[in-house]
DNA sequence: ATACAGAGGTGTTCC
DNA sequence: TGGAACACCTCTGTA
């Protein structure tokens, strides 16, 4: 088995470019960003393709910006989103109080900083705990300070020895097993925000988001 | 075949 | 006060 060392250099490049885009995504449009932020919300237990798949269909339907809840459940539950209902119940809340969030997401990172927004937006956005608040803020730019602790991750910091095993509740322990992560990338020499596409990479051999 | 775990978790309830 | 336990939902892979 490669290490993950060798494994970085392989596809480094690879990464680079996602990382790259996910900075121009942050940058881009605030409408690009509340689309984002759709995604976010469907992503747990859901295949990304198919949270994807949901975000431009809602797209085309004309349903992102203004849908019902009842339609956009149906367009989640046709792409294979699970929870359609909760999640089109989120999406609903969440855009009557933040879609224009792209347009000032930036200045509140800079007023305050990456962990607080976190938590800010763990607190105020339906649907969003830790890690998804991580990972929107991951895929707008911000991926260099926090982690993306998802099952997929804590398996693979548990194969790494970073951590000893995963525990039940992660809401107490998520900043302690992040700082674990954090470390392991210093050591690696691997910047934190591309492990986790990195670890992604070595389970489905493909980097997505 | 039929069952059963697993899927990029989060919100609510209950003690 | 905080933690377990459970609801949300449906499809896929595996034995």
């Amino acid at each position: 088995m490669p290490s993950l060392i060798d494994t970085y250099a392989k596809i480094e490049s690879s990464i680079s470019v996602r990382l790259h885009e996910f900075e121009q995504l942050g940058s881009g449009k605030s409408f690009d960003i509340w689309c984002e932020m759709i995604y976010c919300t469907c992503t747990p237990q859901t295949n990304a393709k198919h949270a994807n798949a949901a975000v431009e269909k809602l797209k085309a339907l004309d349903l992102a910006d203004h849908g019902y809840v009842e339609d956009m459940a149906t367009v989640l539950r046709d792409c294979g989103v699970r929870f359609h209902k909760n999640k089109a119940k989120y999406i609903d809340i969440n855009r009557t109080k933040y879609k224009d969030l792209g347009d000032w997401i930036h200045g509140f990172i800079k007023q305050h900083d990456v962990l607080y927004t976190r938590n800010w937006l763990a607190d105020h956005i339906s649907g969003w705990g830790y890690k998804e608040a991580s990972h929107f803020l991951r895929n707008i730019g911000y991926g260099e300070e926090i982690c993306i602790l998802d099952r997929h991750i804590l398996r693979c910091l548990e194969e790494h020895e970073v951590i000893d095993s995963i525990p039940k509740n992660l809401n107490s322990s998520y900043m302690e097993i992040e700082q674990k992560m954090l470390e392991f990338s210093r050591q690696l020499g691997i910047p934190n925000a591309a492990m986790d596409l990195l670890f992604w990479y070595t389970q489905k051999g493909e980097i997505y988001k």
